[in-house]
DNA sequence: CGGAAACAAAAAGTCAGACTTATAAGTCAC
DNA sequence: GTGACTTATAAGTCTGACTTTTTGTTTCCG
């Protein structure tokens, strides 16, 4: 996804990275930037732009003297896409998948609600269209085209909020939809019913009905909480 | 805030980062490494570096024979911290202040409900230390102390609601709070009422009323927006 | 024995220079 | 005009020497 190995401080972090979110290095542990070039088998200069990276995303702090030593769990910046990926990628995947759909059970409805108020002419038709792919592709094990057009949906409402920041969750969003479609439930068609709330919400936003778009979605949402069985009784 | 000064690549960064956010160097505009290496007397290795971390956050793509062109606006990491501060800092303060109290009304009832369930004694005991500190200080001026304790409220919510996303929120909540009582409203003391919903808030929190909880952080929240005249008619 | 000051070592940080590589763009033949 | 070839360019990489900060130790005096 995205730029595999753009460079060779890229590749470093693409194994680096990974490890160190999965907690291969836990918290704590100290890193010497020559022995892990030694390692990867790159120069000091190459090893130095990846721990800068590293250290842009607060997953590990570079002092003189002591080393680079990896940050508590706590202050990474989980919201990195790149982060999200990695953890995805690795042992903690269910958990990052748990936080993620509960952040988008706060954020669509929101969105959604805006969108109702602020989406162009464009937006209500794709949104539209988008919908109706989902039922095309509802039946008859079509999973790839209907994730294709669910991840498209979600996208729309997200940017059609004007909000940037929900617009920015679109990936987010499209990496929850297409690892719950691979690795979790839904191995048979798509419940008939969130297909039907998605077109609901599509009519809602193209009637203006802020209230209504905003109350759809969150059952939808409510929908996601309950596969992941994320709901203390 | 945070680490000033950490290293001469910070130094360029402090001032390259917001430049870019600020629109001082365009999307699309290219930028050559030896060049900025050159303005600001450093080293290409230390200009490297720097880059690498615009890279990183999506502010900058860095391609060969081509340079380092700005990208637009819209791929950039906008839930960096670091991109935040910047922005904040720079020309569209105001615009990023509303995306992010806007974020902020999604998150921060979800955030609620959630603590209300999932809170420890201490945390409830904090949360009602900080709504009364709120309280002893909502008159007289105490502005200071005041947004110290509305900040250290939220930052219990985003925590005690056991999301790991909302959580890492709270530097963003805190940064909107304290940007609110320098430069934007709140010269004279703080609204009354916005003051009881917090103390109601940490009621319910305790009392484990989860809908309560998140209806009235709600309430807090719609106040945030009706400040920065965020509502359409 | 205890604390302060001087010392030494370790690791990151910085720099300069030479070399490699990818690639955009221009050139030429057809 | 199209395709293959050439060239210039800016990023990418590596190396080695040097600087700076910080920590841990050692020494010395009270």
């Amino acid at each position: 996804m995205s730029t595999p190995g753009r460079g060779l401080h890229g590749r470093v972090l693409d194994s680096l990275g990974p490890a160190i979110t999965a907690g291969e290095y836990p918290p704590g542990s100290i890193l010497r930037t020559d022995e892990l070039a030694q390692h990867f088998e790159v120069s000091r200069s190459v090893m130095r732009e990846a721990v800068r990276v590293l250290e842009s995303m607060h997953l590990v702090e570079s002092r003189r003297r002591v080393g680079v030593t990896v940050r508590p769990k706590c202050e990474w910046n989980v919201y990195d896409p790149q982060v999200i990926r990695w953890r995805l990628a690795g042992a903690d995947r269910p958990r990052q998948l748990r936080s993620l759909t509960v952040l988008r059970s706060a954020i669509e409805p929101a969105a959604a609600g805006l969108a109702a108020r602020l989406a162009t002419a464009e937006q209500c038709a794709e949104l539209t269209e988008c919908a109706l792919g989902m039922v095309a592709h509802s039946r008859g094990h079509r999973l790839r085209e209907y994730l294709f057009h669910d991840v498209a949906f979600h996208r729309v409402i997200l940017t059609a909020s004007g909000n940037e920041m929900f617009a920015r969750l679109g990936d987010v969003v499209a990496e929850v939809l297409t690892g719950r479609t691979r690795h979790e439930v839904m191995f048979e068609d798509p419940d008939p019913e969130a297909v039907t709330l998605h077109v609901r919400v599509a009519e809602a936003v193209r009637s203006r009905d802020a209230v209504r778009a905003e109350e759809l979605t969150r059952q939808i949402t409510v929908g996601a909480l309950h596969e992941l069985d994320i709901l203390a009784p």
